[in-house]
Parts: structure tokens; C-alpha cells; sequence
DNA sequence: TGTGTGGAGTTAAGCGCATAAATTCGCACC
DNA sequence: GGTGCGAATTTATGCGCTTAACTCCACACA
């Protein structure tokens, strides 16, 4: 592995300036034919690879786009001790392949975001860290056109910041007055549906709300389920009956109405995720779904639909949000306006877990 | 948007260099505590990003990892033409949630790739381009201190060529005779023990094989098939009993030989996705799996357990895969060596398509 | 007073490439 | 033979950062 050959090694080589060497890559209709072969002969013989970096420094931008998520998608995995290889392969091979960890939400949007940017002839940059690690996202961000980041913990100003150096697109949270991007769905509307049906459909009247409000895109699904309940005359909650996080603890609220026997009939959980976690509850403490209790999700996940019974969700069009977050990056970067915000639309999917089919 | 500040920018707004500024975010104790609150203080303010580009070329790495797809495995996405984003979202909404297009195998180690190189504090970069295009990779590769690339077409000596460079890993291709690093699984064993299961276990005698031999990997299941065969005393077919692409007119002999009402017993499929296409097939003909022919898979992707009747398969650890490759290209960078193939075990699973359960 | 020492900061030299501006050259044309 | 011109190539500079080597200075010690 001799280091790397440069534009110098490849002119010496060719006998002509640097210059040429790098108009042969990048402008070849400069360079006279024979001079362009000749250049491209020693460039095979020395197996130049051009340098990003350098290419980066002095055009100004790297044609890369950036993807940062905060760890707490998989906190157990960056924690775990470095496991030998054959350990992992072990693990890989006998355990069940779970649905419920790979692919979700983010995964989904992930890959629309991958999907339009080599559409777009650019790379991706995938960065991570610790969600009060300023400085992963800031390291991605300077070395990127334009960055797109899932809400975390307490990075707003965070991003703020960032925004002044790079286009920067945050997902799934609404409209705000700050100077960067959003793309989220209509949560409202989605929510107002799902409680029309629950009530209206299949006659439910005790009806609460289960997530951890501090996810952006969560608070405004609990506040616009308390104005449904309130439209259909029902009691609005001021908060939502449980709170989980879904560590370790979780889902103590519902555990507890469980032992008390006064389980609500409708239990609408903020994320898939959390809803697959409640029908494991109370799967676990004998109770029927939907016969018992009504379960639904928000997302639209896969394991949503291997689930028994299946759910009953919000699909968002994570694929299409990835995607256009990289629209939004390249035209910003390129001086094209967009938006501040975009609210895209969503569908009720009926599964069985609501009492449907 | 202004141009992003620099470190000459706060050096000067601090009152000091910029090998201070440097210094401040690289070795903070080099520089006494309220000498580095100036720099931060100004770097604040100027809301100062450093540049990955200028770092990676000051630094000769970039501390980025590289995953290159070539784009047989989307081709009719790239070639689509930019829809709406109305369209775009409309169409995902509206059609079928789809786990035969994701996940697929690429993206389970790609997974695991992410997963590692998160682990390790690297970031990774995502290349893609045409088959042939020897350009989308050899950029990548220069920006990367590592690249884990997938098998497509006519690229080894591309491969060969950019890994003088930089360490280059190679997935699903046996151990070679040139300077990569490969990692696979052991092909050999995994189709012997499922024509055992085929042959011994369900008695069938006429066991065809379906697969392209192109990818590298496909044929070694082929070689293995046949020594199976041979083994239990069965006629040894020269060839596959289709090579199918997946393409437009795919599975043609299968077809053929249904139309001719001469279906063997057992169809091996070199792949999950094929073998999924062959269900499909099959079901077409109004043929039923497993009473009237036996199929099995390869991979274990999530779509084969989604599948009616669900996949027999041999699944392969992907995700270990991908973390195995960060760790040989992590390794190798800093001049440890590593073997130079992997072979790594798979697991036989049984599901329904092959007349079990 | 002279010397040594270590800490804090600065100087200066790249890293490999792109590109504007300058130069060279061949050639047509008067 | 002089002039003009466009094409081909080179010169020269800068992109923003890291870091080895150096300077400076305060302080301890003999």
C-alpha cells in the first residue's frame, strides 16, 4: 500500500504540467487528444486515484450530502463491548431475525434519502453520535453540501448554527420559525382520523394516548388527539396516559392499569415501535387484541405488518421525504429557494389490532 | 448563507494563530484554559465548522469508510425520470408497502457496516454508479481510507487498480488470487446440506438449479450443487436449469417446462429473490408449493418469511458481514494485517416451500 | 547573575487539486 | 514577413487545515 500517486507523480510521469493532469479528468475536451492519452496512460501506470479531499478543498464543495442520526435509535449496540467475530456471526445465525429492529422509520427514510441522491450523482455521508454530541454533527457538516438530521435531544441550537455554514434539513418535526428545513406529515389530520375511527367506527369512548412527548412530531400527535376527543365530546386528557420511553422500565402506566383491571378500550400509541411493545404487554398479561383492547400505531413500520395482530397505523411516505430532503439540500446549496417547510400527507392503514378484518 | 468562516477568521476575531485555533479543537490541553475559551468564544460567534475536506487533506485520511453499490441493483430506479413530489408520495402512499424491493441482502450489510463503522467513530460513505462506470468508485475510493464494494460486473482489475491505493474489501466472492480482501460464506456446505435435505430428507430425485452464474458467489453454489447431485448418486447436470436475470423476460426454461407439463420435483434457487420470482411463477400456473414442486431460497432476507408458503433458505450472517468489513479496512489502514478471505458459516433454515411444516 | 526548563504560542511549510491568467505555438491571412 | 488569433499548455496561486520546529517567557535553581 505505497502512498497514494498525485496529479505531480502523474505529470512528471507524462511530462506535462499538472495542469494538464487535472483537465484531463475534469475538462478533457482541453486537452489535445494525444497529450489526454498519454496523461491517462501514466495515471493507469501509477494507479492515480484522485484525492476528495483535495478535489474538495479547492472546488469548495465535495458533492457529498450528509445523514446524522443521534444514537438513540441503537444506544445498546454503540455501548456493547466489541464483540469477536465469531461471536457475532453465532449470535447473527441463531437468533431470530427481527423485524422490529431493522428496517424502521428512520431506515425508511434513509433509503429514499440514498435512493434520490445517487439519482442525483452525489454521495452520501452517514454520520452518528451520542445525542449531545455536538461535534459529530458539526465534523459531518463540514464536510458536506448539505445535511439532513433526525430530531434528537436538545439540538436546536445546535443545528441553528450549523445552518449558517450548510443547508441543513431536519426530519419529522413541524414548521417552526428557525432558519432551517422541515419535513414532517400532517399529524393532525392523520390523528383526527384515527380517533374518528376508533369512536366513531368502532364505538370506543375511553380512549387515551401513550408517547413520550418529547419527540416534536409526538407532541403535536397528542395535541391533536386531545382536540379529537374533544370534537367527539369525549373528556380531553392534559397528559397522556403513559409516557414511555421504552427502556428498560417501560409502559409502567399500562402495566399498572393492567393490575388494576381498568384497562381504557382504545390504546393509540405515538409510534409503531411502542405499539408492537404494548401488544407484547398485554399478550403477556392474557389480554385479547382487539377482542380486549384496541391497539394502534403511527408509521406504517414493517414489523407492523408481521405483527399478531397486525397493525392498525399511519403510513407516513418515509421514502419520499428522504428524498426530498435531498432535493431541498442540492437546490439550497445551488442558490434554488424551497420552502421552509413541507407538510406531506399520510394514509390510515386498517390492520386487525384496531377490530377491523 | 454566507461562506463559512474559517480558521483564519477566528484566529483573528480571538486575538491568536491559527495553529491555536487548530489546537483548540485537536489537543485542547496544548492550550491554556482561557486562551481556548477566546477561541471557542469566537468560533461561536462566527459560527466556525471545520472544513473535512481541508482536514482530510492536511491529515492524509479522512476517516471515512466507503461502501459502493453498483446499480444493478436498482437499475430501474435510476433510469426513472424525476417525478413529482406529489407523485412520489402518492405513489408510496397508495402503493403496497413492498419487503421484496427492502430490505434486501445489500442492505442488511450495509447495516452492519454502519453499525461497525459507528462503533469505531467512523463515518461512512455511500457511492453508487452504473456497472461499468470505473468512475463512480475510484472517486470514492479517494475519499475514503476504505472501501467495501459488492460484486458487480467486469470490475476486478478496477478493483484491483484502486486497491493499491486503499484497502479495498469484496463481499459474496470466494477467496482469490489478487490483492482484496474477500468475505463469503461457505456456499459449499450450505447447498450440500440442503440438497441433503431435498434428496434425503423429502426423497425428491429431481432437483434443478435456477441462478445467473455471473456473481461469483452464485456459480461456487452451482459447483456445489453439482457435487451434491453426484454425491447421492444423481445425474449431474452440466448447466442450470435456468439462468434467469430477473429481468423482463426472466425464468423462460421454468416456464417452458411448465408449459410442457415437465416441472421436476425441487427447484434451487440461487437466490431468495429468485426464489420468491419462481413462487410467483409457479402460483401463476396455478402450481402449488411445496405439493407439487419443492423450491428453496438463498440469504434469508426478511421477504422470504413473508412469503406464502414461507421460504426454506440458508441464511447468511450479513450484518457481520458488514461489520467484519469495516474491521479488516479499519485494520489493514493502519497496517494490521488481516486474512485475506473470509468464509464465514450459514444456518439451513427450514420453512414451508420445501414440503416441511 | 547566569543557566536551565517547561509551558504557551507562533511560524512556516506543506497536503493534492482546480483554475484564472499568462504563455507558447501553429497557422491562416494580408 | 508581419499580424492576428485560437488552441494547447503552463504558471502561479489559493482552498483551510495540521504539525514539526521554533521563539518567547516566566520561573526555579545554583
Amino acid at each position: 500500500m505505497a502512498s497514494r500517486a498525485t496529479v505531480y507523480d502523474v505529470a512528471e510521469r507524462a511530462g506535462v504540467s499538472i495542469a494538464t493532469v487535472s483537465h484531463t479528468f475534469r475538462q478533457p475536451q482541453k486537452v489535445r487528444p494525444e497529450t489526454r492519452e498519454l496523461v491517462l496512460e501514466a495515471a493507469r501506470v501509477l494507479g492515480y486515484v484522485p484525492s476528495g479531499s483535495a478535489r474538495g478543498l479547492a472546488k469548495g464543495r465535495s458533492q457529498a450530502l450528509g445523514l446524522y442520526a443521534f444514537d438513540m435509535f441503537l444506544p445498546s449496540d454503540l455501548n456493547a463491548p466489541p464483540a469477536s467475530l465469531d461471536a457475532l456471526v453465532r449470535r447473527e445465525l441463531d437468533g431470530p431475525a427481527d423485524a422490529r429492529r431493522f428496517p424502521l422509520y428512520v431506515d425508511e427514510i434513509q433509503r429514499g434519502f440514498e435512493l434520490e441522491a445517487r439519482r442525483m450523482g452525489r454521495t452520501v455521508m452517514l454520520g452518528s453520535g451520542a445525542s449531545r454530541d455536538a461535534l459529530g454533527s458539526i465534523d459531518l457538516a463540514g464536510s458536506v453540501d448539505g445535511l439532513a438530521i433526525f430530531p434528537g435531544g436538545a439540538e436546536r441550537d445546535l443545528l441553528e448554527y450549523v445552518g449558517r455554514g450548510v443547508p441543513v434539513v431536519i426530519f419529522s418535526s413541524p414548521p417552526m420559525d428557525d432558519t432551517l428545513h422541515h419535513i414532517t406529515v400532517a399529524n393532525e389530520a392523520a390523528v383526527r382520523e384515527l380517533v374518528d375511527h376508533l369512536v366513531g367506527r368502532h364505538g370506543h369512548r375511553s380512549v387515551v394516548f401513550l408517547g413520550e412527548l418529547a419527540a416534536p412530531d409526538i407532541g403535536a400527535r397528542f395535541r391533536a388527539f386531545q382536540a379529537a376527543l374533544g370534537a367527539h365530546g369525549l373528556p380531553v386528557p392534559e397528559e397522556p396516559f403513559d409516557t414511555t420511553t421504552l427502556t428498560a422500565d417501560s409502559l409502567r402506566s399500562l402495566r399498572e392499569a393492567i393490575a388494576s383491571g381498568r384497562v381504557p378500550d382504545a390504546l393509540v400509541c405515538a409510534t409503531d415501535q411502542l405499539a408492537l411493545a404494548v401488544l407484547d404487554v398485554l399478550a403477556r398479561h392474557g389480554l385479547r387484541v382487539p377482542e380486549d383492547v384496541a391497539v394502534t400505531g403511527f408509521d406504517g413500520i414493517l414489523a407492523g405488518r408481521l405483527s399478531r395482530p397486525t397493525l392498525t397505523t399511519v403510513r407516513q411516505p418515509f421514502a419520499s421525504m428522504g428524498r426530498l430532503a435531498v432535493r431541498i439540500l442540492i437546490d439550497t446549496a445551488a442558490g434554488v429557494e424551497h420552502p421552509r417547510s413541507y407538510v406531506l400527507p399520510t394514509r390510515l392503514v386498517i390492520g386487525a389490532s384496531c377490530g377491523c378484518g
